[in-house]
Order: C-alpha cells, then structure tokens, then sequence
DNA sequence: CAAAAAAGAGAGCAGTGCTCTTGCTTTGGG
DNA sequence: CCCAAAGCAAGAGCACTGCTCTCTTTTTTG
C-alpha cells in the first residue's frame, strides 16, 4: 500500500498533488470558504466525482491543506532561525517572530486556515498536532539554549500557578524551570494574536509602522519569558541547578 | 426614513430582529459559514425572498451580526468594569480581561465572527468600527485612571519606535505618555491572541488549568502596560507631568 | 489469463445565494 | 375619500455547491 510501485501507482501521487497545487492555487487567491471541489476538478480537466478518489470530502483536502500550511510555516521559521544561528538568543527569537509574521502576511488564507476560526464544523485530526508544533519547539529550542548557556531571568511566578506550571513543565520541557515554561506558553500566544491582529485588520487606523511595532513587541515577550532585552545587559547565569 | 410610524414601520422593525434572532440561533449553533438564508427564512416561516427585504444580501445579515457581537461583548466587559469599580487598576484590568475571555467561551462562534479570520471575500464596513473599539476604550480608560492617580510605571521605549508611539499616542490617547499606549496596543492584541488559542483549541494538551493560567498571565499583560503587579508594592506615581 | 481492484465519466440529489416576475396590501398626496 | 405609488410576500428559476451512485474502461495481481 505505503510502496505500491507501477505506473498507476505513480501516477496516484501525481494527481494527488497537482490536485493539492490547485487547490493551494484558489486557497490563496480567494479563501478556504471560496475553495471548491468542483472548480479544481474542472481546472483539471477531471470530473468531479473524480476527484473523490484521491480526497474523501473536501474537509480531507483541506486537512491536507492545513497539515502542508503548518509545515511551510514551520520551514519558514527553522529557516529563519538556523540563518540567525550565530547570532544570540534574543536575535533569534526575533529573528523566528518576523519569520511567522513574514509568512502570515505573505499568506494570508493559508495563516488563516491554520490560526484563524475553525472552519463550519471542521476538527483538526491527530494527523496535524506534529506539523502544528514546529513553531513552538523552534521556541522552546531557543529558550532551552540560553537557559544551558548565556543564562536565563526567571520570571515570577504566583503560587497558584505553580502546579499547572510544573504539570506543562512535565508535559514540554522537563529540563526547564517551570516559571520559563509557563513564560513561554504565554508568549507563544501573545505572538500569533500578534500577528493575527495585524492580518485580520485590527490594527487599522491604530498601527501605521507595524514592522518596527512588531519588532519591538516581540522584543518585549523575548523579555517577558526571560531572555534579555538589549539595554539590561548580561543576566545572571541561571542560579539553581 | 428613520422614525417612520404606522404598522408597516413597525412590522418591518419586528421582523428585522425576528430575522437576526433566528440567524444568530443558528450562529450560535453551526458557525457563520453554515448560517443559511434559507433557513432562516424556513424556520420564520416566510420564502426565502422574501427575506432579501429586509437584508439585501448574505453578507448584510452577517454584518448585522458583527455589530451586534461586538456591542454584547463590550456591553459584557463593561459591566464586569463597573462590578469592580471599587477595585484598584489592576483589579479592573484583570476583571475586564477575563470577562472577555469569559464571553469568548460562552459565544465561541460570535467571537470567531468577529476576531477569527474574516469570512470569504467579506471586509467589515465603517459601520462595526465603533462597537469593535469597546473594548480597546475601556483598557485604555482603566490605564488613564492609574495615570492619573495611584501611579503608573513607565515601559520603555527604544529610540526606533518613538515616532510611531507618538503618532499612535496622538491617535489615540494624546494625554497618555507615548510608550503607555504603545504598550497597551500591544497588550490588548495580546490578550486577544491568549483568548482566541484556548478557544480554537491550540492549548489543547499544552495547558490544562486554563482559569488560572489566563488570570496570571492577563496580569502579566497589565504589568507590562505599567500598572503595578501586587508583589511589588505601590508603584512610583507618574514622574513628568 | 482471468479475477479483482482502481480509476474515470456521467447523471442525479439536495442544498445554497440571489434575481425576476406576479400579485396583494398598506401608505400618503391630491 | 380615492387612487397611484411604494412596500411586501410568494413562487419560479438560474447557477452553483458537496456528495453519491451506477456504468464502463483500464491496470494490477494471484
């Protein structure tokens, strides 16, 4: 099944992605709401009925979507990074933060499909959690590193929040203080509502230079997680063990 | 035109909120891409061209909608302000943050209505943007408070972002210090990014006590716009003038 | 080589937004 | 008061959608 060989077998993967390109095609040019079976089968010179070979429903096209949107993303930002990788940890962080805004802005229907409103009753099967992390690991990565070497601020953290705090410490990054890791979540958050305010329009009449806003912002929440804004000068080296 | 009176002008305004009230049931329930004129029309009874009288196209339903979520939820974050009018800044802050949230969870699909990523080809009309500012009104009135009374740290600024800050600051709140209103900008796009990931399921696996992690970090989000956090005792009052 | 699996083509169903024409009812000016 | 004008409901119809089912052709496989 996984390696079938022969020419039919070829050609399945072949159509298979000249049907995901078109689709892609009209994903960006008019939206996943505007995205139709029938418009791809007929750009393909297929048949629509056709087409229900290769994808079960339109919701397993745009799930395929979705999966291929993460990883574009995901690849964008490792690209960023690894191109920021001399450069100290706050530098890369930014440097990852402009690479996300970067492809929101430069595709907007896919960043849409990804982090905006779920479509009419659609919900994400398992198969898009690895791809969807990619992002947040590169984080994590970055964080991990400075805590290892140049060192780490801890940002406070009240009591209440300490036993969820070390639970997703558990569940994430079990080699990092809870404190960071609840910091990071956090910013992580903040990060895309930054950016998907900017996209989806929010910040009309409000932000006119959002580029340097941006960069500022996503300074701040490099600040906020612990890692050192450029003024403070070196932090301490992480204290406890 | 507008105060028209006899029974055709008030037939016509009962029918009009029959209309939004069925189509918001069925917002509520399905989302807004499965809201149909059509039934709309099916469940009140009337064919559905009949309908087009009273909102000449899909998206004009829609639009009346977006008003309408915009004003509940400014509606709700107000009165949450004015239950802890007795509180101090950061109380307010922070009960106004969570009754948005609060709101969000209650009405998933009117807050991807009118904060997930806008539907087909539709751009909302001058029309939502003064109920959409509710919000952002009321976080800066409760910042303007602090600064006028119990003090208000400053965030910095760096040099680059100056200008854009006093535009903004120009804009929006001429008598707050420019990196006040940057950084509640800032602040209100992030709090906004907090909400929308838990309710379009990006925390799923990633943070489970989800009150406790908003209401920590909500706080965080006033400490960065310089409004005292509790630990750290009473915060010098505003230096300049 | 024959049986089975895969693929394409076409018709058809139920649903959608929206338009146009046809009558009926309320409204307002002479 | 009455009658033309405007407002409204109803129905038919167009072009489109996702999806299913059947029928035929092609390729793979035991």
């Amino acid at each position: 099944m996984s390696t079938a060989h022969g020419a039919r077998a070829r050609a399945r993967i072949e159509v298979t992605a000249a049907i995901k390109d078109e689709a892609r095609r009209q994903l960006a040019a008019e939206g996943a709401a505007r995205l139709s079976l029938r418009a791809v089968a007929r750009e393909l010179g297929m048949v629509s009925s056709a087409l229900y070979r290769y994808f079960p429903s339109r919701d397993d096209l745009l799930t395929a979507l979705i999966i291929d949107a993460y990883d574009s993303l995901g690849g964008t930002a490792e690209a960023a990074h690894e191109a920021a990788a001399g450069s100290g940890p706050l530098q890369r962080w930014i440097a990852v933060c402009e690479a996300v805004r970067r492809w929101a802005l430069d595709h907007p229907h896919e960043y849409a499909l990804i982090y905006g409103s779920p479509v009419p009753g659609y919900t994400a099967p398992d198969t898009t959690v690895p791809p969807a992390a990619r992002v947040g690991l590169l984080l994590f990565a970055i964080v991990r590193d400075a805590y290892r070497g140049l060192g780490l601020a801890r940002p406070s953290l009240p009591a209440d929040l300490r036993p969820e705090a070390e639970r997703m410490a558990a569940d994430l990054a079990p080699d990092l203080p809870p404190e960071t890791v609840a910091a990071l979540v956090a910013a992580w958050a903040q990060l895309f509502g930054l950016v998907g305010f900017e996209l989806f329009g929010q910040f009309n009449r409000v932000v006119q230079d959002r580029e340097t806003f941006f960069r500022h912002t996503a300074g701040q929440l490099a600040h906020g997680v612990g890692l050192v804004y450029p003024q403070n000068g070196p932090a301490a080296r992480n204290p406890a063990s």
